[in-house]
DNA sequence: CATGAATGAGTTTTCATTCAT
DNA sequence: GATGAATGAAAACTCATTCAT
């Protein structure tokens, strides 16, 4: 192991030096020495930890996938200790996605992603995987229902679709986020009548 | 005297030279020079009918902008000359909306214009009144069902959501167009139920 | 004849033009298209009246020349009818230049043409025979008051030297045109004294 | 660890550079590259050293006038070891602008810092403090001889504005440096008649 | 005469990356 | 590990001039 855990730790902080970058600059415009400045290293540094601008942007998003991954499993971890019936763990759940997507700056963030992946076929196949496996753990969710897989599958793209679509508006206007919030929560109840 | 003024032909060209550029890479990345070759001009001549790449992007925006709208307009004459219910209407007015938002060139092209809007204070406010515009339409379609102008307004905000999410899922993935229109007609199917 | 003196006319307006916008910006910053607007005309009509932009200036500067050489002849022709003595006649002359060197944006504009002087060879004989002009006109009446031609030159050039060098300060600073200009005639009184 | 630091340098070098260039080209007409290309550095690299090319101008203002700044002050130190009276200090100090401004090099590249300054705030300020603190040095010596600071004022802007004016007919004609000397003595030997 | 269109060379500046120490 | 130095390619934009009508 040796020094290793310096090494992790220096790109933690340049990762979340892209983070604080992104909220001011979109990534393009978005300089390594910005990048430096702002985790407080000389730029060329950057290149030591990372292979270039390009796979710091992947390793944040990695990051970030990670990240809401452990969350989620712990989370439903939890949730499945206390026992609950599926329409009330349905309900958590959405829960728990909604204090993710009504994160303004990460939201904010993770638009200018999207547009990224757009282009970029790594970032986009990145962003497949995480909608990918957002998809699969609603699918369960409602599978757990006794629905079927396609039936599943389609109610989950919906739901990710109204999710991801609400947080462009959240984003891109002034919408207040109790407003977002109860329209979401308005959508979700009928989700769970429906279902 | 003077040369045949051809000022309004060739901003068009540019215009479309820019859509086809934004087919192939991001707006950031899309130099004067490839607009102009798209366009067979040299690209100094950008700078005579554009006062600056940004320029070109708002006038860009401003055409699918006024493109839509004017197509929206005469689509909707038609339809009150037909003599259509409400129900039939809202029904059709989705359809519209659906063959927009289906094209998922213009749907991708959309997105990154998205991304700019999020550090561009020119292109968030045309992103911002287009959607305006559209939520108002929607609005008065709800009200002329008798709701109230709050619940209007709040339904209007959820179906532009959920339009938007769609079409950020259907331009990432690879996700079939057929599969878009199902989803899409089930969630409105069922907004129609519920107004 | 014909119409000449319509392309005269316009040859004159398009060197105000040029005047004006000297009061604006540098000569190099100063493009064919700013002096266009400012004569309002289309900026390529320019070149069918100038050869260059560089003409432009060449006819200026000579504009500017023949402006002060008529006035100067016109009013030393007033003085010797006048019948002054040689002192009085000397103190008008001086007059006369203080009047010319104390136009704040001529002297402004003209410091502008001095540097472009430095390095356009066209543009710097033209005022090497401005001041050659001048200096002849002092010399000969420096001689009339029974000099050698040698102190006459060499007072010459003491003359032009200290009105250049104090329209020099006032265009730089803002040194105010009543301390500018008594600071000349207390000057101009010692020369007298003098001779 | 790093390299060795060249910054002063090669900011020298590159302020040499422009001194070089400048009697060659006006700073308008001198490129980045043509500065680059004398230092024998990338043009590219000019930015790393400084902010921008009046960036460069700046400095090189500010470079000149610490340089004769610092001249002035170790060469009156001197002079008052020496124990010269009033008269005799005057002269010597008349003396030393002499060796400045008889530098027809300097003088040269002076006069298009002057046409600068005309549109160029930051040149401007930067010239009338050096003037300023001429005329300031210049009014001590003169109100040490026991004049008042009104007469002191107005006697070094004199003497400043002849100097200046004798540079320039010395820079733009072919004076030589002989007859500039001469007529500049003479006039200095009249002023230090008169204190 | 007059104008809109077009060109091409040139400008400053930015920046990811690499190199030397 | 860390930093200053250096590079080279590319970017947006300007503009005098020329051309076609």
């Amino acid at each position: 192991m040796g020094r290793k855990p310096i090494k992790e730790q220096r790109c933690k902080e340049i990762l979340n030096a892209l983070y604080r970058c992104l909220l001011k600059k979109s990534f393009s415009e978005t300089s390594m020495k910005d990048i430096g400045d702002e985790a407080g290293i000389n730029s060329s540094l950057l290149h030591y930890y990372f292979k270039s601008k390009e796979d710091i942007l992947l390793h944040f998003i990695d990051s970030i996938n990670t990240g809401y991954s452990e969350d989620f499993d712990i989370y439903s971890r939890d949730l499945r200790k206390r026992g609950l019936n599926h329409r009330e763990f349905l309900q958590e759940s959405f829960n728990f996605m909604n204090t993710i997507t009504s994160d303004e700056k990460l939201q904010f963030i993770w638009l200018g992603i999207w547009a990224i992946a757009l282009f970029n076929p790594k970032v986009n196949a990145r962003i497949k995987k995480m909608y990918t496996d957002w998809s699969r753990r609603i699918e369960k969710i409602i599978m757990s229902e006794g629905h079927d897989p396609v039936y599943a599958s389609r109610m989950a793209m919906a739901i990710m679709a109204f999710q991801e679509g609400m947080s462009m508006l959240l984003v891109c206007f002034n919408l207040g986020k109790k407003d977002y919030m109860s329209i979401i929560k308005d959508f979700q109840e009928k989700i769970i009548e429906m279902l």
